[in-house]
DNA sequence: CGTTTGATTGACCCCACTCAAACGTGGTGG
DNA sequence: CCACCACGTTTGAGTGGGGTCAATCAAACG
């Protein structure tokens, strides 16, 4: 339905534009900033030619030159190991960000990679850092969006080190369906932009665990899985598969 | 020997040191800023009573006042699950900083707890973003160690996601000895601050498994374990413990 | 159509966890 | 100074969760 989310229409439509018209914006970069200084961040950011299914957006070495924003479609981000397997360290959604993990030396330490057919904002690292210095928000703006980067990697950390593969996906799963929420889709049906040996590489599990595991709670009658099109049919249940007590619940909505 | 890796000096002696004259200056905050600058980053360095053991730092949900910097001793940094356990996401060593989880909302979302007596020195936010405003370096400097964070969380979630638990364990002790050297301590004999309870959190295995290969490493001959104290005898071996190719060497020899 | 790629399912097995017990070691008080 | 306790660590035995290998199946594509 809307622009943004529909990779053909962005496509050949127009590719600029503006934050304060993009639907998005609560969700991205601007969120929380007034008219004023949207229109100024507007002014920095470029559009770049969408990415093919399986583009690079960005490989491990190359220089950083900007933090990105997914308009439309999804990407993953990657980093390799020493003896060459690779561990998936984000899936991107339209509205979340990604490159910051070129900021400790000016080159990037993961690849990113789309899923799809992926369009992104690019704002140029110079002119956001001029901006940074006259614009006092922006300043703790980008604190933020790097402590929620932070913020999330640690929940992740959790998620590898602690869980059992049924919490997992059930985390996982929950996850997506949260921030279809935000993107005002469904909670519970989407369809994955990734492929079964992303996820498992992402929750550190094989291919076949994740599938035996989407028929177990299909068989449960928890979700309606199809391919890659997921129907959630009882949210409460798979949230108890992650948690018993409440925790999760109360964060979320005092968040919101 | 030096002043700042001896909590009990530090503590008896004096409790401010100028970042100028701290020998951990190039391994921390004020790594690369020169002269001018480090004094004005001194005007707003606090000292703080040092922690005793087991002593909270901050806690999950804590207001977020400060970044801080470990001066000796160590910490470490924990998140929680729903459903109550715990996943160890960091030991900070002297020179390390702590506290940018905090920048999402204003709140910390994970627990420091000291290892051992433990002195920090406090940089509080108001007024870092102030000096922030009329330092340029200093915001670079601030988003160089936001993105030296996210890249060292993208390794442990390497770590966690595909390694097993010899290369886990032997990523570990090579970790930690770069950090010993790092600080111009011996790499290869050092005494960790952490029980093994810790270690196995922090690395997603259980405790009897860290002792075990700690046992097993020491049979081989690659290192020598006396409690705590842990030598490492084939820093070789234990490098070929965690990846076949020369990368990781590599990598390292072209950083320094 | 054949081919390819991704997903599923089954059989088997191994790594690492669990449970349990023994073993220092350090601290404490008699 | 020694006896005692508490805690962290080690070691052994047994088991199960999830990985591996291999075959099958279903779409998508040329």
């Amino acid at each position: 339905m809307t622009v943004a989310n529909n990779p053909k229409l962005v496509t050949f439509e127009r590719l600029k534009v503006s934050c304060g018209q993009c639907n998005l914006n609560e969700l991205c970069f601007p969120h929380g900033m007034d008219q004023e200084d949207m229109s100024k961040l507007d002014a920095v950011v470029e559009q770049r030619k969408p990415l093919q299914k399986n583009d690079f957006l960005y490989r491990e070495g190359d220089e950083s030159h900007a933090i990105y924003a997914v308009r439309s479609g999804s990407i993953k981000t990657i980093v390799e190991s020493p003896n060459g397997d690779e561990q998936i360290v984000g899936f991107h959604l339209p509205g979340e960000l990604l490159g910051l993990d070129g900021f400790m030396d000016g080159s990037h330490t993961c690849t990113a990679i789309s899923l799809e057919t992926t369009s992104v904002c690019v704002m140029p690292m110079p002119k956001l850092e001029g901006l940074c210095s006259t614009l006092p928000g922006l300043q703790s703006q980008m604190r933020r969006i790097m402590g929620k980067e932070v913020t999330e990697e640690h929940q992740m950390l959790l998620m590898l080190g602690k869980m059992s593969a049924e919490e997992k996906i059930a985390t996982f799963l929950l996850s997506i369906s949260r921030r279809m929420v935000e993107r005002h889709w469904k909670a519970t049906e989407f369809v994955l932009s990734m492929p079964r040996q992303d996820i498992a590489n992402y929750l550190g599990l094989a291919v076949e665990t994740v599938s035996r595991l989407f028929a177990q709670y299909q068989d449960s009658g928890i979700i309606k899985v199809d391919r890659r099109r997921i129907s959630i049919l009882d949210l409460q249940r798979l949230k108890g598969i992650v948690g018993e007590c409440k925790t999760t619940e109360a964060r979320n909505s005092a968040k919101s």
